[in-house]
RNA sequence: GGCUAGGUGGCAGAGUGGUCAUGCAGCGGCCUGCAAAGCCGUGGACGCCGGUUCGAUUCCGACCCUAGCCUCCA
């Protein structure tokens, strides 16, 4: 049974979506004023790894996810920038969608701005002031009046009172409370606006995402996520639009990630501690080691970004490429591994493995715990194929290929194990492992000059000429590149660091 | 100050009322011309103080420490 961390109460739920098999997902987008950094990516990747085990569990998922593309930091920086702001949003919606498809970020199925979904927010906002929830200011903005919603604070636990003595939000005399916020806001003169009832203006922040969840999926559906910061009073401000303006209830089951840290500190633009998704990829080896990372850690938690946490990732993900390098594919069946595991003479290879897979994923999207699942299945096909050495039979050939095959689906689930197995070993590994600065681009070998090596290599000890061939696997080593003899007389290589 | 999460072996990171996480690193063995990879085995842990219990790292309470939110933030 699906078990999934509910924010509103504290605790795991099974998920019992309103109308199975539908279930409707929205998921705070980016506001796009800046590239995406490594925090953007960890959210997003939990969110894409929910939609996965959502959909392989047989539910018809409807996922929408937003863009803001409309605020005062949009404003502010197109206006740096002297450009407009729209210019401003394309190229950096643009920007994110590069960097989300190299993480395998599966695109949403929706995924609508702020600016095109005008008339749905100013209709929300609309009968907020038609039911008493809202109230225009003398200056032209709206407000949503906070202390008229009953529940308010339900989803973050605060109260009301304690928030006011906290307060370090700004005194603003058009606000009837200072907990109050802003709905419409005023356009300033050279400001981008929309036409609306109240004038010349934008959306507040918290609008845009009550509108359009609404608009696209009901007035009530079932899951609703974010960033753990979005929580109060992003959130918490959404349901009380939502609710106030249907009458009715909103989201069921709301989701939150943790943070990416950096030195036990929340990456974020104002400490200066962020990277960006496309400044650290080219470090990599592959996209994936980024991936692997971030669901190396479970998606509530924290995660402390270092170069040497994605040299951890790069060695865990390496392993389990190396035990699937050299098996050949299984035989293509109609209903793939799992049809041709029961069939073949690979039957239940790997159950316990996959059992342990999908219990924990089922657990709230235990992803440390699935990726322990596959480790074992790496084991279990490295043990076999051991044994394969002493006497190979082809009982044992089909269990090698019925494992492989088990592994392969599992990480396409979490979205890894995506490359050629052969492939991995050939792309260059981790750079500047405790800098996260670009690395010289040291040069490497061409795979024709170590070819040539290898067969050097392999001619001088075919004379037993081990001194020289020592020799060679020396210099190739020095050049970041290991040597692997296989029984058969062939040589494997990997670039190494 | 209020609210919310955490504190696990050398590192990272799951989990559990009493038998195993997992990866990296270490040690021993097998394999190898030697390696590498792999396999087998192995050492090492649950912030502190009480309580419940036959038994707690796991449940309860106090305390200490860290982070996040209370202002824009994934």
């Amino acid at each position: 049974m699906l078990k999934i961390f509910n924010s509103l109460s504290g605790r795991k739920e099974p998920f019992a979506p309103l109308n199975p098999p539908r279930v409707g997902m929205y998921v705070c987008g980016v506001t796009v004023y800046d590239y995406c950094h490594v925090g953007h990516a960890r959210c997003y990747v939990a969110f894409d790894l929910i939609r996965r085990w959502l959909r392989h569990r047989g539910y018809e998922l409807r996922y929408v996810r937003n863009i803001t593309d409309i605020d005062d930091k949009i404003i502010r920086r197109a206006a740096e920038r002297g450009e407009s702001t729209e210019a401003l949003t394309r190229g950096f919606i643009r920007a994110m969608h590069e960097d989300f498809a190299a993480l395998a970020i599966e695109p949403p199925d929706e995924e609508p701005c702020a600016t095109a979904h005008l008339p749905a927010i100013i209709a929300m906002i609309e009968r907020l002031l038609e039911r008493g929830f809202a109230y225009a200011a003398p200056g032209g903005d709206v407000f949503y009046a906070v202390e008229k919603f009953a529940a308010y604070g339900r989803l973050s636990g605060k109260k009301l009172a304690d928030l006011r003595s906290g307060a370090r939000v700004e005194i603003n005399e058009d606000k009837r409370d200072p907990l109050d916020f802003v709905l419409w806001k005023q356009a300033k003169p050279g400001e981008p606006a929309w036409p609306s009832p109240w004038g010349e203006g934008r959306p507040g922040w918290h609008i845009e995402c009550s509108a359009m969840s609404t608009q696209l999926l009901g007035n009530h559906f079932d899951l609703h996520g974010g960033g753990m910061d979005l929580k109060f009073p992003h959130h918490e401000n959404e349901i009380a639009q939502s609710c106030a303006a249907t009458g009715g209830p909103f989201v069921d089951l709301w989701v939150h990630n943790g943070f990416v840290n950096v030195d036990d500190q929340k990456m974020s633009k104002s400490l200066g501690n962020f990277f960006t998704i496309r400044e650290v990829l080219p470090y990599l080896r592959h996209p994936e080691v980024l991936r692997t990372l971030l669901l190396a850690s479970h998606y509530r938690g924290p995660i402390n970004y270092s170069p040497a946490q994605l040299q951890l990732a790069d060695a865990a993900l390496t392993r389990l490429y190396t035990a699937l390098r050299g098996v050949p594919p299984a035989p293509a069946t109609p209903g793939g591994p799992e049809l041709s595991g029961a069939a073949g003479a690979g039957a239940g290879a790997g159950a316990a493995q996959v059992a342990q897979f999908e219990a924990a994923m089922d657990d709230d999207f235990n992803t440390p715990e699935a990726l322990a699942a596959l480790q074992g299945l790496a084991r279990e096909l490295n043990a076999e194929r051991a044994r394969q050495l002493e006497g190979a039979d082809s009982a044992g050939a089909a269990r090698v290929r019925a494992l492989a095959a088990q592994l392969r689906r599992l990480g396409g689930l979490l979205g890894l194990l995506s490359v050629p197995a052969e492939e991995w070993f050939r792309l260059a590994p981790q750079r500047s492992l405790e800098s996260t600065t670009p690395a010289e681009g040291s040069e490497l070998l061409s795979e024709a000059e170590i070819e040539a090596l290898i067969e050097a290599r392999r001619a001088a000890r075919a004379t037993r000429d081990f001194a020289g061939a020592d020799r060679i696997r020396s210099q190739l080593r020095a050049a970041g590149v290991e040597l692997e003899d296989q029984p058969a007389g062939r040589t494997l290589w990997k670039r190494v660091t």
